[in-house]
Formats: C-alpha cells, structure tokens, sequence
DNA sequence: CTACAATATTTGTAATTACGTATATTTGTT
DNA sequence: AACAAATATACGTAATTACAAATATTGTAG
C-alpha cells in the first residue's frame, strides 16, 4: 500500500520527507511482522535474533559482546534476554574457560529445532525475492548506505 | 558507512538479504538518533512524535485515537505517554464536550517552545537532501511502497 | 608482585511497553 | 424507554528496556 494510505497522510512536503518515514514506516512493518510470527512460537523477536544469530555462528559458540556487535537492533537487555532463553534451555551458557569474564553461548538442539519450525513463516516475511529485482534492492542499498553517511 | 562493516558481516547472501537487513538498520539508526536527540530535552522520541503530531494540527486539538493512526511507530501505551506529556505541561488534555468518550489534546506553549527548540537538531537528523537527489528519494520510496505490498 | 586501568558481564532500579480487561459513553434496535 | 452492540479510552499486571553503577577478571606499568 502507498505510504499516504497506510499512515492517512494526504501528502508529504517533498520525496526526501516521504523517504525518512517510508524508512521508518518499512522497519517498523517489518519489525511488527517478525514479532507476530515469533510470539507464535513463545518467543518475541529479539529472542529471534539472538537465536539466529547463534545459530549463524554453531556448531562455535558466542560471546555477548559479539552477539551485540552484529545484532542489528541493539535495544533490549541482553542478560536477561539471555536468561530468558537459558531458561527456556534454547541456549547452554557457560563461563569461558580462557577468559572468565567472558560467557560462552551456544544454541541447543531445542534452539535450532525452534529455528527450523520458524523458517518457513520467516521466508514468507523476508520474501523480497518476489517484490522487488534484484537490481532494485541494490539500488535500494546504495541509497540506503548512502543516508547513513 | 557500508553495512557491512556497521553490523561487522562480511559479506551477505544477496542483494535481497542486504536490503532487509539495511532497512531494519537505517530505521533503527534514525530512531537512535531521534532518541539521543530528544533526550536531550528530556523527553523520549515517542513523546517528540506525538508532540510533532499535535502541533501538525495546531491550532486544532486531536483525539488519541486520531493521533495512533498517524503515529509511523505505533509501540507503545498512548494513555501513559500522554500523561507524562500532560505532567510536562507540554499538552493540554481535556474531556471532549461533543462526544465524552473523546478527549481532546492540545499542545501548549510550552510544547510548542520545546519543539521550535528542539527543530535545528532535528533537521540534522533528517537532513536526506544534502545526502540523496530528489530522484534517488523518489526512487527509494516506490522501492518501499513496493516492498510492502 | 602489586596497584591500577581496561574489559566483559551482571545487577538494581526506574521507565516504558505489551496485552488483556474494564469502564464509560454513544448509537442503533426493538 | 430499555438494552445490546459498538466505540474510545483507561487501567492492572507482567514483561521488556534503559541507564547507571557494581562486580569480577585480566592486562600492564612500575
């Protein structure tokens, strides 16, 4: 649906103005879409991203400041994000042994198991292939990139 | 920067997993912005888009109704954002005299103040024309518009 | 080898957000 | 006029997030 529609704006001083909320309209709609589909499977969506993230980088395990490094929404609380998904035994955390101030993560069976049953959805929500050509999301991450300069 | 080296990943799948990632990226990194900035006078970006809404609409009140279906970020809980703005003197809430489920929302002087102080960072923030060319803006919003359908 | 700075994570506390439910008012129906 | 349905907002409670400070460990200079 067109922006004006979607946020009941007639119209917009210009194509940058439109741009910054069409940004953030976009990320927002998304973000929304991936917190519906995994609050189906007890988890929100940060918990996803972690999850993913874990499971990018197993069978080795990771440390929460890398986890933070890469995560691309650094909201949230990461210890007891974390907690929450020991808890849940979708993660094994365990002090590392080289350097004890540091926590290892791991993704358990259960946790890619979880990950497995959530893809499909996930695919339909990421499905840009079917929107937009491939020359069209490049030039997408040029302008993009471009903003953040 | 290039995203690559902002969330510290190598290289991606395809220019369609880039996008999504740049999307959610570029949104958040325009939030952390807003947030930072409004911070700064003490409120949150939350309570900036609300005001920003109501003086969009000055000298005219708006129903919290109203309002939520403007608001780009439709997170979180409007009554209690709307009563620290009210604690602030920053808005004036009073019960409608048409329809008494209503309540009308006014923005004050003093939020009116708080925003014309607040604009020059702002227009920081959204500074897009000295970044991307008016057709590059066009071009990123029917790359959106079409991401949504 | 001791003191001090640096690093990695955790914790306390307050603020915000989510979500279901409750309240109040209006509208429509009989 | 009475009552159910619809509408608009507020509230209770739990979960999440923000922010600052605390803890624990390691690296390093003297």
């Amino acid at each position: 649906m067109k922006l004006e529609d979607e946020i009941k704006q007639s119209k917009f001083q210009d194509e940058w103005q439109k741009a910054l909320l069409n940004i953030l309209y976009t990320g927002n709609w998304l973000t929304d879409n991936f917190m519906s589909l995994a609050k189906k499977f007890g988890i929100n969506d940060q918990h996803y991203n972690v999850l993913r993230i874990l499971r990018g980088s197993h069978p080795n395990c990771m440390c929460p400041g890398e986890i933070k490094e890469v995560l691309v929404n650094k909201r949230g609380d990461l210890t007891r994000l974390l907690d929450k998904l020991v808890k849940m035994k979708l993660v094994d955390r365990n002090i590392n042994s080289n350097n004890r101030r540091m926590v290892d993560l791991l993704i358990t069976k259960k946790g890619l198991d979880l990950l497995s049953d959530m893809d499909p959805d996930v695919g339909q929500v990421e499905n840009f292939k079917a929107k937009i050509t491939e020359l069209e999301a490049k030039s997408l991450n040029e302008i993009l990139d471009k903003l953040r300069e």
